[in-house]
RNA sequence: GGCCCCGUGGUCAAGAGGCCUAAGACAUCGCCCUUUCACGGCGGUAACUCGGGUUCGAAUCCCGACGGGGUCACCA
């Protein structure tokens, strides 16, 4: 059988981690079964449509590296794509339920229903609709269509015994049909809900494995029912447990946070996303944790999804950044670096091939590299506090005495090189009978501003050039003057 | 509240009756390396929610409690 899966989101807004990951396991196992991937978009709620969203799931799914075979702008076979164009569709469907009698039209007002609903909580009820319009005659309803009023097409749901069905990560499911209620299939507004077009599109475009969050497990009873009132096969069930923001709450598009653009915004890569998102709520079996897209697809097995929900863990997702960040090549690396380096050296004359190597091993998220470098730029405001330092056995009058015999030595360096510099100090260091951190650390200090930089005295001496380099060094000595 | 699902360290998790004196990873702590920081190396702290069963033997099976999540919309 040719495995057909589909990511359906809804566009109302940024995709955040939790839908990134449905699409996820969804494109994983179709690959991974030689089947298509479908994608389509849910935009039955015109309230909640926001301009846009579409393309940004389009332009979200093609960074991750997911492509699909059929959607909205690669077309496809069982298109439209777009369920609000396939408005029209609906309908009739629905009404073949209620000529079998699966379904009825119910004209209760939502107001109607919301006394009900309130006179239910007030006995300590829950609301369930009480079949009021079922009983209507064919000519009652006939009668009240011909006048115009306002209807929706229910399903007619038993109200005895019990459905199952078999989930494969969940495993057998048993719901009590006395707990079905009669859902709206058409609504007032002649669109379909979620819970009608799922199952009609799904039909309709061939789905073999309907995967979906958890939220939907003890709805799938009634979508069986109507499957079954039409006689189409069942597709197979794949529920997934969410991704949680923490212990209560799962992520949403309510937690500003949680969205991929704001990670790709803070410096994240999406191949560090994907691999980390892959991990929470699916493990491999196996201690790997490092995967290119292919070999997610090589590994990925349902049956080893998770059944509890998980935390979404940004340390762990900023580890995978790191790691990621320090496999890229080193031209890759200092391409991303280079308008993070802009915000604060551009036209600083900073030599930035070299810094990208000082920083490539240090940088977990290409967003704190702005502050890490800033000191190149401009000397930053510091304490005379810093060239106390116990291990390197130095403080302000040792930093001063150190200094005061470096700077000539410095001066005199004509070839302004790494291993020029290197040599010369290390070697003016030894003659003087000093330790290396004696004089290394205050003049890191004078020429950086602050307690922990990329690189060492050397590589930012040489960064910041003999000229700004003597200049700090004054600087420097003379606070130094001062406070001792 | 009814119904459904879930419950191993702070987090992700391995584990499918004896191999568990419970992996691994992140985080955290300590040491080493080192001209700082980081990287790297080594080591440490830290978990089977609780209570009953079943069994020679239970993290693994059963029941209950507790805890968490979901769902009960003309939202998806």
């Amino acid at each position: 059988m040719q495995v057909r899966t589909r990511f359906a989101p809804s566009p109302t807004g940024f995709l955040h981690l939790g839908g990134l990951r449905s699409a996820l396991y969804g494109y994983l196992f179709a690959r991974k079964n030689q089947g298509s991937f479908i994608l389509r978009i849910e935009d039955t709620d015109q309230e909640r449509y926001v301009e846009g969203a579409t393309q940004v799931i389009y332009d979200t799914l093609r960074d991750c590296g997911m492509n699909w075979d059929e959607g909205p702008d690669v077309g496809g076979a069982f298109g439209p794509y777009i369920q609000s164009e396939r408005k029209d569709l609906y309908l009739p469907y629905a009404r073949q339920l209620v000529e079998s009698g699966h379904a009825y039209y119910c004209f209760c007002t939502r107001e109607e229903l919301e006394e009900r609903r309130q006179a239910a909580e007030a006995r300590g009820e829950v609301f369930k609709y009480d079949k009021h319009c079922l009983h209507l005659s064919r000519e009652e309803v006939q009668q009240k269509l011909d006048a115009g009023m306002p209807w929706v097409i229910r399903q007619n749901a038993p109200t005895e015994g019990e459905t199952s069905y078999h989930d494969e990560v969940f495993g057998d499911m048993t719901f009590p049909n006395d707990s079905l209620d009669d859902m709206v299939l058409i609504k007032q507004d002649g669109m379909p809900t979620y819970n009608f077009a799922n199952v009609i599109d799904d039909h309709l475009m061939g789905i073999t494995h309907v995967m979906r969050g958890m939220e939907y497990l003890s709805s799938t009873p009634k979508y069986n029912l109507l499957y079954q009132a039409f006689g189409w096969e069942i597709p197979a069930y794949i529920h997934m447990p969410p991704v949680m923001r923490d212990e209560h709450h799962k992520l949403s598009k309510r937690d500003g946070d949680a969205y991929y653009s704001d990670f790709i915004a803070k410096g994240y890569l999406s191949e560090a996303i994907i691999n980390y998102l892959a991990l929470v709520g699916w493990n491999p079996g196996t201690d790997q944790e490092f995967f290119t897209m292919d070999e997610l697809i090589d590994a990925f097995d349902v049956h080893r999804i998770n059944k509890a929900p998980g935390i979404f863990d940004v340390n762990k997702l900023t580890w995978f950044n790191a790691e990621y960040i320090r496999r890229l090549p080193p031209e890759k690396y200092l391409e991303t670096v280079t308008p993070w380096f802009d915000r604060v050296l551009a036209g600083k004359g900073i030599h930035y091939p070299r810094l990208a190597e000082l920083m490539q091993d240090r940088t977990e998220i290409f967003s704190q590299v702005p502050d890490m470098v800033a000191f190149l730029g401009k000397l930053p405001d510091y304490s005379a506090d810093l060239y106390t330092h116990k291990k390197m056995k130095t403080n302000p009058a040792i930093a001063l005495a150190s200094l005061e015999m470096i700077r000539p030595v410095l001066e005199g360096i004509s070839d302004w090189s790494e291993t020029v510099i290197h040599d010369t100090v290390m070697a003016a260091i030894a003659d003087a009978g000093l330790k290396n951190g004696a004089v290394l650390w205050p003049l890191r200090i004078a020429i950086s501003g602050q307690a922990s930089t990329p690189g060492g005295a050397i590589e930012i001496a040489w960064l910041l050039g003999k000229e700004e380099t003597l200049r700090r060094l004054d600087t420097g000595l003379e606070m130094l003057r001062s406070v001792n």
